[in-house]
DNA sequence: ACTTTACTATGACATGTGTTACCAACTGAC
DNA sequence: GTCAGTTGGTAACACATGTCATAGTAAAGT
């Protein structure tokens, strides 16, 4: 817990300390579930380190990706579930190794009128998802899936901060939203414009990967 | 400024007095502008009669469909805005005759602090809009543009409360980002299924108008 | 009344994406 | 080694949507 100093919350010297007495340090692991669907969510994650990805279940029973979230980020969703104390209608799965501070839900509020850089940091989140939100939104509506399909790689390149990429075709359709056939033409496209290398699970963008 | 009681806000009566003391009642018409880009916000509406469109720009220069703001609610980005102290990149219309309780910026965050009823107000404000832009991905990513065009006409006579939409096809295709002549197409197979009646800059929704 | 502009209708066509089907290659379990 | 399961490659096709061209028609301005 001690390493709370080291990271890049920018929070009161007060906060920190109930921080350390109340937030919870926790582990998980490649693929290990940390919100999921139905149960009441009691506590608020702070990512410390490693990359969370947010999924939410729509009435048409598909799920979409919601966002990641990576260092000193939180889920805004998971706050407003808090709030209302209602089920939770998103799940939150590790993507490799990842720690977390756990923040009870009834300290959330508290802390909202105690100290102005919690709040500062829940509003920040707040405008940050939203931001992303409207990204994902512009992505969809106004390109085609090849430049989504890189934009999707690039991105995996920037949180995981290497060039090859571990997914299977499958997982990147589910996460486009569309289906595997059309992500593995589209690679094999890149493929042959010597943008990429293809392997069984395994996708490395070469350095001249751009556009 | 007096009506303030009369409408759906759950404030404390100390709230209600400051926002009456402080807050600016405005009216607007058809087409006004209320905010725009690259302008800073110093305000934020409460919408409390009629209805507003916000839209933002995006990098490529396109526009697109926020949310609809109608009674009691208010503008999540306007308010994010305000705190940052920075340019707008939204822009909201006034759809029809429009009245509006302009709060000043500076005592946004005063009353998140002193007043829970505020605080728990901007944040429901949050998880709506939050909850609106998911339904927006939900869309386009896995509807079709009928589907679509269908509840974007279901959603204009709830807004509205009437059945005769008065919007171009123009416009219309702009809000669901196709294009006139693919909006034109669908309206008239919709129009020949006997569910609209299509006129010069208005649609009729005919009472069997479903799915 | 005439011109101009905005709005709508419609055909023809190009293209991106989704779908199905089938095969090949790899992986892990037994 | 055999087998089943997973992953990836490819062809063929259907279809929704975007685009271009062209024309008709209503409204608005002069």
């Amino acid at each position: 817990m001690d390493k709370l100093d080291t990271f890049g919350f920018e929070f009161e010297p007060a906060l920190i300390e109930e921080i350390k007495k109340f937030g919870e340090l926790k582990h998980f692991k490649e693929g290990d579930i940390i919100m999921d669907y139905g149960k009441y969510i009691r506590m608020m994650p702070l990512v410390i380190k490693g990359t969370l990805k947010v999924l939410k279940k729509e009435d048409s029973g598909k799920e979409i990706l919601l966002y990641y979230l990576s260092n000193n980020e939180t889920c805004s969703m998971a706050y407003s579930c808090c709030l209302e104390e209602k089920k939770s209608d998103i799940r939150a799965i590790a993507e490799g190794e990842v720690d977390i501070i756990a923040i009870p839900h009834n300290k959330l509020d508290e802390w909202l009128h105690k100290y102005p850089s919690w709040k500062n940091y829940i509003m920040r989140s707040f405008s940050e998802r939203f931001s992303e939100l409207l990204k994902s939104i512009e992505s969809i509506a106004f390109h085609k899936l090849d430049d989504r399909l890189i934009a999707y790689l690039k991105e995996k390149q920037r949180l995981s901060g290497s060039s090859v990429i571990k997914a299977s075709h499958y997982q990147i359709a589910d996460e486009l939203a569309t289906s595997r056939v059309v992500v593995s033409r589209l690679l094999k496209i890149l493929e042959n414009n010597g943008k990429i290398l293809l392997y069984r699970n395994e996708i490395k963008l070469l350095k001249d990967f751009e556009c």
